[in-house]
DNA sequence: TGATTGAACTCCTCTAGACGACTAGCTAAC
DNA sequence: GTTAGCTAGTCGTCTAGAGGAGTTCAATCA
């Protein structure tokens, strides 16, 4: 059984926050483990001897650092790790691409889990002005669009959408769905434009209501976004792609360019 | 005077949520700017004709989101937009490291911000098993320790502890406050480690008390953590460094290496 | 003039209760 | 055996109050 201890009244520390100690350090010491229920509100109150309210502020703190997850009817469970993902793999996708694998799917089942893909849709479409702009296109020029849904373990970790011009995808199949081996990159390549460089925009912040929903997160938790722009060889644009992931962990490797 | 229209109680979306929808309207939509108070709680009560609590669950909410700082005994404000700092700014570094000036200071300067550092502490101890393990250092050897919290325009933007072998330190100002014109990593390069390569591990999440008070932000404001090795040319690492920013938008480049 | 007090305003925390909705498991009816 | 409905337990939302504490500013007093 859970040792609650007891808040003290006279601390400076209003209760609810103690009561959020309370859980964090059970979580954190992992005597309340990923998967766990919380003792349910009713329980907490009797405990504690507060108000619904204050024991809910409670939860609701840690809800937002994301330690624990609400479940409406079930109760509130303890998050569990996520797995850690690749930041920037344009260097490992290289590595992959050959193998046909995306370096999505070659990294999630190097770290033991099951990837999928889900929610692909591709369309052809006029370029946004933004987008016009990063792709360094002319006004109404059009745009192959790619959107889907990178999944592990069956659970959402990241969405993304590519746009390419269509003026490089002609002759591919980068407007079909299946892509066939070394993906996006592949065929782009295939196309002639051979590709050198990428600039990314990495930043975190809260999801979106719409992010929330695709990511299946609660609003507490971060998201990291990636705005992509690849060039090749003649410095021509080639792909933009904007990325949300679920903000866990990321690894990065470069290198310092020889001087 | 802002216009707040109503709330449709027989719309699913519970009241708190439509009453965030629409002060997120406002600001979304610059009819409240960056520094300007919202409505006071009462205002919101009186006009929405609901209780406290809902109101503040609505508040809460854009706290939440980090859109709005709440300030006891004054008001609720919009959050001021922060300043675009790069992320992974090592080559940004080579560049301007030459004129003496470190990553920080040149990027802060060229977007039109006022630079600076406080915080500074150095100190010398044993490794902890976990820099150890990172530094491929033996059991108690020691290691160079230096934080410090790097601000624009007065606010703190990040903080970072670098961590260098003793071994390499020695005989350099590196253990002195000031290290001199190129920063830590010239003097490394003097003692004859030429950098090479940077591994970092990027990730974000929702800070922990200590970095809310250390980067004076509210709980729902995310941090990026960066953890970096570099390594010299033989591979041996030479530095690890831990920083800690504030979640905002950063700008990373970097080149696909030759195949 | 300068310091102090007090009022008005703000947000912070808490209480005690209400109803609703979702989940899961049991039971009774089919 | 299957299904429908009931029920207990859970969290979600809301009401209507209370006292506390930080901020600001004007009125007052020395």
């Amino acid at each position: 059984m859970l040792d609650l201890g007891t808040i003290d009244r006279s601390n400076d520390r209003p209760p609810y926050r103690q009561i959020a100690d309370i859980l964090r350090a059970h979580i954190d010491h992992g005597r309340l483990a990923p998967g766990e229920q919380l003792p349910s509100e009713a329980t907490l109150i009797d405990h504690f001897g507060v108000a619904r309210m204050t024991v809910r502020e409670a939860i609701k703190e840690l809800r937002t650092e994301g330690l624990v997850v609400a479940q409406h009817g079930k109760g509130v469970f303890v998050r569990s790790a996520p797995p850690v993902r690749r930041l920037a793999s344009d260097r490992f996708a290289r590595r992959h691409r050959k193998e046909g694998k995306s370096a999505f799917i070659a990294e999630a089942e190097a770290s033991g889990h099951v990837p999928s893909v889900d929610q692909i849709r591709v369309t052809n479409e006029v370029a946004s002005p933004e987008v016009a702009e990063r792709l360094n296109l002319k006004p109404r020029e059009r745009v192959i669009v790619r959107s889907r849904r990178y999944l592990t373990d069956g659970r959402p970790v990241e969405t993304a959408t590519s746009y390419i011009p269509e003026s490089i995808a002609k002759g591919t199949p980068i407007a079909e769905v299946n892509t066939g081996p070394g993906g996006i990159y592949g065929r782009i390549e295939d196309a002639g434009h051979e590709l050198a460089r990428f600039t990314e925009e990495v930043s975190a912040r809260m999801p979106t209501p719409a992010e929330r929903k695709a990511l299946e997160i609660g609003a507490g938790i971060p998201v990291m976004t990636l705005v992509r722009t690849a060039y090749d060889t003649n410095g021509v644009p080639v792909e933009v792609c904007d990325t949300v992931k679920i903000a866990h962990s990321f690894v990065l490797e470069y290198d310092v360019p020889a001087q």
